[in-house]
DNA sequence: ATAGGGTTAG
């Protein structure tokens, strides 16, 4: 059929649901050459086609030969822009309008708002909402719900909520902006509170509230709402797409249940990389950085290539167990393939510092142009691990000058003074935090004030700066104390702060063998048995100690005492010379590092397997001389194992670093960055 | 007069 024989009436529709901007120019043209042009609205429609197509340019010429413009030809180019990631053409657009006199509606509101969104452009967006109450259209849902998402993506969820109240209707939409932007603003708690609000108001649910819910239940660790969030979704039949399944994958992996995230994933028939990056995450944040590693390596197999978030995933799993070979593949990887963004780098920054090479680290770090806030706080936080703590406040300087610092930086670089024992400069910079830049300190600051000082042997203004916080002092405070007060000996603090640290029920094991060991260093023994019987009656068994080392790019585990690895008699052959080497050179064995009630001899025994030995002396036993260790281990490093490592590096001539659950320690040459203090 | 404009996973 030829476009010419259509009357008017078959145009219209054909221009609407045309995609293609040639044919609408033929639209076009058979429109003006049948004089269609005089009546009404055909130009917005036109222009509305021509946005839908792609064809800025074409709605734009169209646009400008309008004589009078009138509202309906402004909002199809507005919604042109719109939809054609234009936003600050749509709010330049839309100034000029107001300009020229024509008063905007509902339509225009909706997408001026909407670009503000997008340019993140608050005070702009307030211009526009007087606007809308000049105009009167501040009851209409559909602006209404604009303007609380412009609130919501500023992150300014009370002055959404004021909005949100005063609203006379509101629709699904408006309250799933609310309960998105509550949930975004980390509050999950409130969100399910305002979901059942919704309930209760009779509103139906759709699968966008639900994805906003799932979000929620993450959020606040509640895998049980977040089962029965699951059960509504399958009960109401509600759709299941990638998106929503994906999002129960992220939901269950956040909360640490990988059986259930699995089981979903597994079901989804076409999964993307956001998907697979979701379950990656879960397993390398939950600790199970190997098979997070292995199905980075899966969804590469199933034909998927891996995007920034899957890598920052996978890295991170590659920190958590030091896998420098991983580490560096990917890294390769990243450089062929992937745009490097300012997450990824950070992401490497900080791979590379925990798998021992701050120096690659920071290499890395200069190579940033523009540095944001976390690009900043990991490479404070990087040097603060490794002991470096003066490194970590020149960083602190630097940053100050540039660049706001916020409760995050903070905590980095208290944690970096305590490491180095820079008790002075900690004082100093905590009043700064709390003066200068008006930082309300956390329990996680006060933690580490405590330690710093509590290390350093000042128990006594320690114990003072707990009595004197505003808010309750929690088990991470009290365990400082108590540890400085275990090192120092300082028994009569010491006692409170155990004390203290028994009545919060702490769930940690490791924390209840602190307490254990203190009594017994205080000689109250009924304590110490008393604390000790706890444990045995809860079932609490000792986290197994164990170390890790990288051989040849594969992961090689340790448990203390192992006695099942194929080479277990020549790494307890090699730890015998070496101990003969050492005690001729000087060394005398720390038993009080042993907890266990034993004989002398049998104590000896004990500190002779303890894992990182025998991580230790298998990657001497594999590697060429002269090669660097990491060692990895997942508890703290005690006190003989790094006099013997000290020891170890002067016999063998080899570097070796041990990163337990804490922070590094690069023994070289019979000295320790430490500095043997930690 | 009608349609359209607002919420959507790692």
């Amino acid at each position: 059929m030829r476009l010419k024989n259509l009357s008017p009436q078959d145009l219209k529709p054909l221009l609407l649901g045309c995609r293609h901007s040639a044919l609408i120019s033929q639209i076009h043209a058979v429109m003006v050459s049948s004089g269609l042009f005089s009546s009404g609205n055909s130009n917005a429609q036109l222009i509305s086609s021509y946005g839908r197509a792609g064809d800025l340019e074409s709605a734009h010429k169209v646009f400008d030969k309008i004589s009078l413009r009138r509202v309906d030809s402004w909002n199809a180019m507005l919604i042109a822009y719109s939809r054609n990631e234009c936003p600050v053409e749509v709010v330049n657009a839309y100034k000029q309008m107001v300009f020229e006199g024509v008063k905007p509606d509902s339509s225009t509101f909706t997408v001026a708002l909407k670009a503000c969104t997008i340019l993140q452009d608050l005070e702009k967006g307030e211009v526009i909402w007087e606007k809308v109450v000049e105009c009167g259209y501040e009851n209409d849902i559909f602006v209404g719900s604009s303007i609380l998402n412009l609130y919501a993506k500023c992150g300014k969820m009370d002055k959404a909520a004021i909005v949100f109240e005063k609203m006379q209707k509101r629709d699904t939409v408006c309250w799933t902006t609310m309960i998105t932007g509550i949930v975004q603003s980390g509050k999950g708690r409130e969100a399910v509170d305002l979901y059942r609000r919704m309930q209760k108001e009779g509103m139906v649910s759709d699968g966008v509230v639900m994805l906003g819910l799932m979000q929620a239940c993450a959020n606040i660790a509640d895998t049980k709402l977040g089962l029965s969030v699951h059960g509504y979704m399958i009960r109401r039949a509600l759709p299941m797409d990638v998106n929503m399944l994906t999002s129960l994958v992220d939901m269950y992996a956040k909360n640490g249940e990988l059986d259930l995230a699995t089981r979903v994933f597994r079901k989804i028939p076409c999964r993307n990389t956001v998907s697979w990056s979701a379950l990656i995450s879960g397993f390398a944040q939950n600790g199970f950085a190997v098979n997070a590693l292995q199905l980075l390596i899966e969804m590469q197999l199933s034909g998927l290539t891996p995007d920034v978030a899957s890598l920052v995933s996978a890295l991170l799993a590659c920190s958590h167990i030091g896998s420098l070979k991983l580490g560096r593949s990917i890294h390769g990887y990243a450089v062929r393939k992937v745009i490097m963004d300012q997450v990824l780098s950070t992401a490497f920054i900080d791979m590379y510092a925990k798998c021992g090479l701050i120096s690659c680290a920071r290499a890395l770090y200069e190579h940033i142009g523009s540095k944001d806030l976390i690009c900043w706080n990991t490479i404070i936080a990087c040097y603060g691990i490794h002991g470096h703590g003066r490194e970590a406040l020149t960083l602190f300087q630097q940053m100050k000058d540039k660049i706001e610092p916020d409760h995050a930086t903070f905590a980095a670089l208290l944690s970096a003074l305590s490491h180095s024992g820079l008790v002075e400069e900690g004082r100093h910079w905590f009043d700064v935090m709390v003066n200068e830049y008006n930082i309300k300190p956390s329990e996680k600051h006060y933690a580490c004030l405590v330690d710093l000082l509590a290390r350093a042997g000042e128990v006594e203004e320690a114990k003072d700066i707990i009595i004197c916080m505003e808010m309750k002092p929690g088990l991470a405070v009290w365990v400082a104390l108590l540890s400085g007060c275990h090192k120092h000996k300082k028994f009569l603090i010491g006692e409170l702060a155990a004390n203290r640290v028994l009545e919060l029920i702490p769930e940690n094991t490791g924390t209840l063998v602190l307490v254990a060991n203190f009594f017994a260093a205080a000689k109250v023994w009924d304590k110490a048995a008393a604390v000790r019987k706890v444990m045995k009656k809860a079932g609490m068994k000792k986290v197994p100690g164990y170390s890790a080392v990288e051989v040849n790019g594969r992961l090689h585990a340790f448990l203390m005492g192992d006695t099942s690895h194929p080479q277990y008699e020549q790494i307890i052959g090699l730890l015998c010379n070496l101990e003969n080497e050492m005690k001729a050179m000087g060394y005398v064995p720390k038993t009080e590092f042993v907890w266990q009630n034993l004989e002398e001899e049998a104590k000896v025994k004990v500190l002779c397997y303890h894992s990182e030995r025998l991580a230790i002396a298998f990657g001497l036993l594999n590697t060429a001389p002269g090669t660097r260790l990491l060692i990895t281990k997942n508890l703290r490093v005690c006190g003989d194992c790094h006099e013997v490592t000290k020891f170890i590096s002067v016999i063998v001539k080899r570097e070796i670093i041990v990163r337990d659950v804490k922070r590094f320690h690069h023994f070289k040459d019979g000295i320790c960055s430490c500095g043997d203090y930690w």
